[in-house]
DNA sequence: AAGTTAATTTAACATTTGATAAGTGGATTT
DNA sequence: AAATCCACTTATCAAATGTTAAATTAACTT
């Protein structure tokens, strides 16, 4: 029985077909309601998740204010690598936006299968690869380019997020305050 | 004998003695003048480099205008990942700023000794999880942090590069004009 | 040392963004 | 339906940053 999360996988790398089930093993699923935290602040990140369905993000407090990292759509890696990597404490949570079914991955257990499964150890190189290479255009996009333009390139690549996401996380997404995205938006109508 | 270079990288990731000898046999040695490019924009990143000695950035053009990606001191990876993940060519350019000696490791012929020598593979993806926090935090720092704030921490950080580095080419990387930092230093004393 | 170029600072003004507060509209509760 | 809450917009003013140009300083050449 084919798994889509497991499709996917073999679109960004090869697997074995002991490999594929060894792998499947691991993979839970989830239904988790709107606005629920999947991983809070100050815990460890030691799992990987993976969206089904729905919409997610990444935030943090910054001197009080809630500060969006990042949105996630179905079948995008979502971890917060610098506490996996590290395995230090995360100072950021993992929130579903909607509701959502989440599959999710121990990360102690898929290492335990790095031995003797190189495959997966590859495929995951390559899905940190992935989300590492989008970690650089997004600072290219902070650093150089205005509010204005930030938020057009948010509504070219990711505008789902622009309809389904209050406008609060977007701001502190785009790095500027609710009210002047409102003013943004208000110049283009 | 010694090498500087391995050196650091045991202390990174463990490495037996053969990998050791077969990692060393890669790594090439060259100087460079001052200004001079490593890498030239459109080619593809297929070389790890590290300085010895000296300072480097990697830059790139947005609308005419050079902006500085990144500043890289001695044994710190640099490499432009999003070209090397891709195989596509690269926007940047990587850039000696002062005479430097410079290691460089061709990714052809490392990847050639994963097969054999997996504490090499390890070793190189721990090099660019590493390199993957620190751009996670640069976000952060981009993302809500004033021009004169993301000053304070490259002084903090890397204070060497607010010495030996012309002010253009900290502006940019701060995401702020020349004229803008000049007044955030002024303020200061 | 004089001349030339590059790097940095300063000034003046325009634009953008932040901060605060008030207003509007829609959804939910009772 | 009234009351309440929440999301979003609008208005006003202050602060930060951009733009352009000129002035100063430092570094390099001859």
């Amino acid at each position: 029985m084919s798994h889509a999360l497991i499709t996917y996988f073999k679109q960004i790398s090869q697997l074995s077909t002991s490999s594929e089930e060894a792998l499947k093993a691991l993979i839970q699923i989830q239904s988790i309601p709107k606005n629920q935290d999947l991983q809070h602040i100050a815990q460890t990140c030691k799992t990987l998740y993976f969206l089904k369905t729905g919409l997610a993000r990444i935030y943090y407090f910054h001197d009080g204010n809630d500060v969006t990292e990042g949105f996630y759509e179905p079948f995008c890696l979502i971890a917060r690598a610098e506490s996996l990597f590290a395995g230090a404490p995360s100072k950021k949570a993992i929130q579903v936006l909607e509701d959502a079914e989440v599959w999710s991955i121990s990360t102690q257990e898929l290492s335990a299968l790095y031995d003797d499964h190189r495959d997966i150890e590859r495929l995951f190189t390559r899905l940190f690869e992935r989300a590492y290479v989008q970690t650089i255009q997004r600072i290219e996009n902070l650093q150089f380019h205005t509010a204005d333009e930030r938020y057009q390139l948010l509504a070219q690549e990711q505008s789902e997020v622009l309809r389904r996401v209050p406008l609060k996380y977007i701001a502190s997404y785009l790095g500027i305050t609710q009210v002047s995205l409102s003013r943004i938006r208000a110049k283009k109508s």
